[in-house]
DNA sequence: ACCTATTTACGAAATTCTTCGTATTAAAAT
DNA sequence: ATTTTAATACGAAGAATTTCGTAAATAGGT
């Protein structure tokens, strides 16, 4: 996986995402998806995936007449990225106050508050 | 305060970052702040908090010759959109991940891991 | 009252991001 | 082989964001 020297725009993170939960895919999925949730032209999700190439947030494959598109950036990676940079941008860099303000929000489940713990647990024992 | 309407850009967010833990303060001020961090021209900041104050992200009041800034939009609410996006655009709508994708990349203390684990403790309290 | 320093106002250039039309190319179907 | 269909390449317009230069205004100091 390379580095993410560009940061992925508003509209290449919604890409990323169809592709890392379609996994390899064409333009023409990857619009299909994307249409789902508006309309949006096919020429339009192509030069997006074609300048995503360009800076090498995707690497892709000829088959036949098409293409078929990889994600180069890790879903964590770029997950990671993102949540640096909302830490510095919005929370002053207090993790803490970040994971308040997400699980204020939303409605997790019994389960879900005991896994975060678990981890919390992990994640303490290894610090002195 | 108002409705967040227009929601903050990059730039705007930084700028609404200095207002909110300097409080209210002039245009002087957050451009010093902000050339802590990298060179911007006064009027790059001006400018910046002037479509500010017309989007109404920013309230001003004179002060002799100068204004001061009010941020119009609590750091609360402004987080809040934020995480929300942030959770819809790369975790798709898990806070769960999120949560542990931020504790993960931080060294959060001992103490703040702990006061995560009260706050847990407390949510907990409230679902069935 | 005048000069100086600082601020605001305005406009516009530069940059980045998003969108899509048109032309070209290539495979597949007939 | 020709037609049809679907993909790519290219360029450029449109929109939003960011930057800053220049001019005008205002307060304060002398």
């Amino acid at each position: 996986m390379k580095k993410l020297t560009h940061k992925p725009t508003e509209k290449e993170l919604e890409i990323l995402q169809v592709i890392w939960s379609e996994g390899p895919c064409t333009v023409r999925t990857v619009n299909d998806v994307l249409n789902k949730q508006g309309e949006v032209g096919y020429t339009t999700t192509l030069k997006l995936m074609q300048i995503m190439f360009d800076k090498g947030l995707l690497s892709r494959e000829k088959d036949g007449k098409t293409h078929i598109y990889h994600a180069e950036v890790s879903e964590q990676k770029a997950q990671k990225q993102l949540v640096d940079k909302l830490l510095n941008t919005a929370f002053g860099g207090s993790a803490m106050k970040l994971v308040m303000q997400a699980l204020g929000n939303s409605k997790s489940s019994k389960e879900e508050l005991q896994e975060i713990k678990d981890y919390l647990d992990k994640l303490e024992g290894g610090i002195k």
